[in-house]
DNA sequence: CCTGGATTTCAGAAATTTCTGAAACTAGGT
DNA sequence: ACCTAGTTTCAGAAATTTCTGAAATCCAGG
């Protein structure tokens, strides 16, 4: 398979953005020839249009698999493994952001809930401790937040985010919520 | 300096997720013994601190810089640096999320609305170009709501989010919005 | 229980990123 | 104008990540 100069470019920024992304070029650049296609493709087909080795493509598509990004399809009297993208976009979205929360915020949110096990001993311990319950909550409030709109029906996702600006004035509407200020309590320590 | 065995640990593990992040080891490292100290450090100080070079100190903290996620100080009698985070966890939160979105996703969406300016010739093109547009029309929608939400203040962010689950209920009093459904009109396409 | 197309694994090669020490630079004090 | 404490830059070294080709594995017929 060859692709067209469209297909190309497109191609050639998803692997660029790749590494901004935390993924390879090669990743990105599999991930970006599937979404464009209309069809399925298999591993040859992916190989031809980016001129990687086959072992490549391979680890590739197994990365994308371990992302919940791409689906694994088989076409009658076929043997060889196809692939796609899902159709609907907002589910891209939804794997992405959950597979997202699980390798950049589920482990630093384990780790600081194991460090606060420990009592702090000194007076920079102490406020370290406290920096860190500070972090630990916020995490909570936003994850907190994810869990919940994550269950939402697409539907109505984008009704909330159509709401946008409207938010707002809403929340002008509500009754502020007492005890969730914006800093807790704060001490002031001193040395270097 | 060096770290009690509380910052360590919160410092290894900021290193380790740094890659994850994208940002290396060491700015991860640098970031988490600034984030943790109740005073602020001058290069020394985070240099012993971690048992690095002084350059690569140096050059961490040009790139926390770039991030906007550190703060320059100076202390009187003393021309050193001296770097700390912001108290208030809010605008660290703000800063990640507007530099993370200007690195990661406002290329991509300079890219689609540039390659859409081709008109699409063969079959596949138009699918390709129809995918475009679908994702461009996605990210717009994300990143107007963003917008909006990036400018309200903390009390009514923090509001917002602790609302969490009752969003659906809130939803639900509200009328659909028209024009607005999940998938746009789908073509279909065949050949491999 | 072979055969042959297809995929995966793996060890080393290639490329990229990170880190370092030395040299260059900067600016305040005298 | 020249120290001097401090910071930045930079070219090469070290470490890490990515990529490849060859070999190993898998598995659906025959």
């Amino acid at each position: 398979m060859n692709l067209s100069p469209l297909q190309q470019e497109f191609v050639l920024h998803f692997g660029e953005m790749g590494s901004r992304w935390g993924i390879n070029r090669t990743v990105g650049q599999i991930y970006a020839v599937l979404f464009l296609s209309s069809a399925p493709l298999n591993a040859e087909a992916i190989q031809t249009a980016l001129g990687v080795s086959r072992s490549n493509v391979s680890m590739g598509l197994k990365e994308l698999q371990a992302w919940n990004l791409v689906r694994l399809r088989h076409l009658p009297d076929d043997r060889r493994d196809y692939f796609t993208t899902p159709d609907d976009l907002w589910e891209i979205v939804r794997t992405l952001v959950a597979e997202r929360k699980k390798r950049e915020i589920d482990p630093t949110l384990t780790k600081l809930r194991e460090l606060q096990m420990q009592r702090p001993a000194t007076a920079e311990d102490r406020h370290a401790h406290a920096r860190m319950t500070e972090l630990r909550e916020l995490i909570e409030l936003m994850t907190g937040w994810y869990d919940d709109v994550e269950r939402l029906e697409t539907e109505r996702l984008i009704q909330l985010l159509t709401l946008g600006s409207k938010v707002r004035g809403m929340l002008d509407r509500m009754p502020a919520i007492p005890g969730l200020s914006r800093r807790e309590t704060k001490e002031d320590e001193g040395g270097v």
